[in-house]
DNA sequence: TAGATTGTTAATCGATTAACAATC
DNA sequence: TAGATTGTTAATCGATTAACAATC
């Protein structure tokens, strides 16, 4: 079998398939990895390491055709096949993440949303109903579902991932604010989104204090 | 100066910061890197190194006061004060963080929501009224603003960060799915979410076809 | 004082970059 | 064929881990 990915190029793929599909759209038929370089900010050398994990892609003396390069990322990260998706936490979060599904376009179809408040059962959310957090199990067996989106406050957020990996679920897109341990073949993908802004605090908060330490230097 | 951290260590302080708070939350009163350790699936050797670029924290022979270093740490991270910010889009997502604002405990006030949509002017989420994308810059000048948390659509996300860093933001956090090109004094942090759901769904993926490849390899 | 655990230096590992031969 | 650009090996750089002396 081939050798295992880094976590480093995969975490990098999406962004090039954002380029590439921005260049696509543009008309752009072929590109090196030069020119890529340019665009991108990341060295040229980078980028053809990147893309030779996954076998040649390229043609020497030409570079790389983008439709082409674009549809085998594509695949690479899973896109050419449908998804099915629940949402867990119909609150403000998931309500956006059930509308914002712009992610339908790529294959990754809402299919269920499931909430403890009562209040919200049998509300419709982009026609799809708020169903009652105990028919999520049976739901996810019946449905064939992929991904489950974990919306919910960090407190029923373990003990709820818990019973989502009982059902059988294999991918996690986890928004609650703590981290899930779960077995080996669960993929957890986390958003985090307070640590990413404590992120930016941090960031920005450093560079006023350069500033303030060394007001001429500018760099 | 003190010399510049990395952004890997950078990356994983606000989570340091979650587990400590919890310990704190949990009475606990001191830890060592070995108990932190086990707990975040990080080594307690990496744990020391971080810790170290900002001074020593810890006792020899005692370990860490949780309290002290969750202090500590929220101050690195800008956390021990107070950071107005504007979300530019009244979007479901922007909505969403508004409301969320769980931020606000943290010192993240919301100050203002931008939309270029009329129907919405006027409209008030969490007592702070929609108010049209004119207004903004000088907005931003006036109310003493830090953050700007874009949640537009891709098309008119670079403009309105120029906008942004003319009215003198120096700090975005970025949802609009593209890449925004800014001066070097201003801190852009993005959160792509559809790059992050193409990463859980090559990860999911890649399992898959490994244990089709070799079904009796468990690990 | 003895035991524990940090702070820090040194060794290892992995990822990035540079270089260039292969080849379109 | 000459020019361009990849695929890939080698060199460099940086981040992680190991080890241990300093010290509470």
């Amino acid at each position: 079998m081939e050798k295992e990915i880094s976590q480093a190029v995969i975490g990098r793929l999406p962004r090039y398939f954002r380029f590439l599909g921005e260049l696509k759209d543009q008309g752009v038929e072929r590109i090196s990895s030069q020119e890529l370089s340019r665009l991108m900010h990341v060295t040229a050398s980078q980028i053809r390491q990147d893309f030779n994990h996954f076998g040649g892609f390229g043609q020497q003396g030409y570079g790389y055709n983008v439709e082409y390069l674009y549809t085998a990322i594509g695949r690479i990260l899973g896109l050419d096949r449908k998804h099915h998706l629940i949402i867990i936490g119909a609150g403000n979060l998931g309500q956006a993440l059930a509308n914002y599904m712009n992610f339908e376009r790529r294959g990754f179809l809402f299919t269920g949303i499931f909430d403890i408040n009562e209040a919200l059962h049998g509300r419709r959310i982009r026609g799809i109903q708020v169903r009652p957090m105990e028919e999520m199990q049976d739901f996810i067996r019946e449905n064939d579902i992929d991904i489950a989106v974990l919306t919910i406050p960090k407190d029923g957020a373990v003990a709820t991932a818990e019973k989502l990996v009982e059902a059988g679920i294999k991918a996690i897109w986890n928004f609650a604010h703590v981290d899930l341990d779960v077995p080996d073949d669960v993929q957890v993908e986390n958003v985090h989104l307070s640590d990413s802004l404590f992120r930016l605090s941090y960031m920005a908060n450093r560079y006023e204090k350069q500033k303030k330490a060394a007001p001429r230097d500018d760099r």
